[in-house]
RNA sequence: GGCUCCGUAGCCAAGUGGCUAAGGCAGCGGAUUGCAAAUCCGCCAUCGUCGGUUCGACUCCGACCGGAGCCUCCA
């Protein structure tokens, strides 16, 4: 074990030692001991959070890289010697969040903070409670970025590995969300099924059923399932999920199922769709439609929508390109998409 | 300074002692489209540098360079 060194080192009587109780300083919250008001140490209150909780032993703790020494060792040194069995069974240690363009923790105070004293307490609790130098509190990032593309974000690399937030890291992953939203909506299309209403089904549920996808999913849905049994590799699991989206498009491509419906194949497209549901479940992603942003004119854009659409559907019919571009290219620059498909047109706001 | 981890395409990011080095974003070509968009097909890397081990290394070892974390009774 390494010994927390530094201006205590030497009122320790082993470089190993570390503080079980510690001496309330002025204003903080203590209670009464045999050694005058004071509260637990920080090692002490993980230790007897966990037990109350999760008791003498469980699978696994989690936590950032930063905190294997001291915090982690001096846990197990408590608990192990307390309960005489191991604290845990696995250690999980992610890699700590970047933020582009600085240094430190995403979540941390900002650098150059002043530490310890009272005044600067309310500016701890607001961000996280701290040390570290750090870059801009998460819930900045979550104002500006849709929490999902956040989980896309963190899920595209390996856990163990540091990340970098960003602007432009989040940007992208919103990017790569719209490859399965536009596949969700366009099978809802041919369904009518929408694919928040399905059911997020059991590994072993979807064993017994995933035949009826076909050999193409089955294989993928192996390969997600292995990388996640694999200490999560995330970035293997998503990477399979967007193979998968290509699967699921081509089946729609190569039957034409926007423009005929035969039953065999619609029923190919939700099993198809019920396992991209059982998968992406897994990850937490997609668990709720993503928000409407129009607000209370929500109905009164889609019903000009609908009007304006039918009015360019006309001019196309009439051979009118220029009339029809121009909406097209006018609508562009207010940001919504028009995609005239084989059953439509249909539009969107570009994200 | 000590310990640990990392360095893969324009960017992000998996992975392996020898088999086509995943996937995403961007880009390019094609199919499709009135034109676009969307979708599909195809193209786009020799793995920080220098040595070593090996029949063979991007994958193992060493040095160096670059980045991150810890070594501060901050939780």
């Amino acid at each position: 074990m390494q010994g927390e060194g530094g201006s205590t080192a030497d009122r320790k009587r082993s470089a190993a030692d570390f503080a079980l109780w510690k001496k309330a300083k002025d204003g903080e919250p203590s209670w009464e001991s045999p050694w005058g008001p004071g509260r637990p140490g920080w090692h002490i209150e993980c230790s007897a959070m966990s037990e109350a909780i999760l008791g003498n032993h469980f699978d696994i703790h989690g936590g950032g890289l930063d905190l294997v020494f001291p915090h982690h060792e001096n846990e197990i040194a408590q608990s192990e010697s307390l309960h005489g069995c191991p604290m845990a069974s696995y250690w999980m240690h992610n890699g700590l969040m970047q933020a582009s363009g600085a240094s430190g923790k995403v979540g941390g105070r900002p650098r150059g903070e002043d530490d310890g004293d009272a005044a600067s307490i309310e500016a701890q609790t607001a961000a996280k409670i701290s040390k570290s130098t750090g870059a801009e509190p998460f819930q900045q990032l979550l104002a500006r970025h849709e929490p999902e593309a956040i989980r896309m974000l963190l899920l595209s690399t390996h856990y163990r590995s540091p990340i970098h937030f960003g602007e432009e890291p989040l940007a992208e992953s919103a990017r790569a969300l719209e490859a399965f939203r536009r596949l969700f909506a366009r099978s809802e299309r041919i369904s009518g099924t929408s694919f928040y209403g399905l059911p997020c089904r059991s590994r072993r549920e979807g064993d017994a059923e995933i035949a009826a996808a076909g050999d193409e999913a089955a294989a993928l849905r192996t390969r997600f399932l292995a990388a996640m049994d694999d200490d999560f590799n995330t970035a293997v699991a998503i990477a399979s999920l967007f193979d998968y989206v290509r699967v699921v498009n081509k089946y729609i491509d190569q039957h034409q199922l926007e423009a005929k419906k035969p039953e065999a194949e619609l029923a190919t497209l939700a099993a198809l769709m019920l396992t991209l549901r059982e998968l992406t479940g897994v990850l937490g992603l997609f668990l709720k439609p993503p928000k409407a942003d129009g607000g209370a004119d929500e109905a009164i854009v889609a019903g000009l929508m609908e009007l304006v659409i039918e009015i360019r559907a006309n001019a196309r019919k009439a051979k009118d390109f220029a009339t029809a571009d121009l909406v097209r290219d006018r609508l562009g620059s207010l940001s919504i998409v028009l995609e005239d498909r084989a059953d439509g047109t249909g539009w969107s706001r570009k994200a």
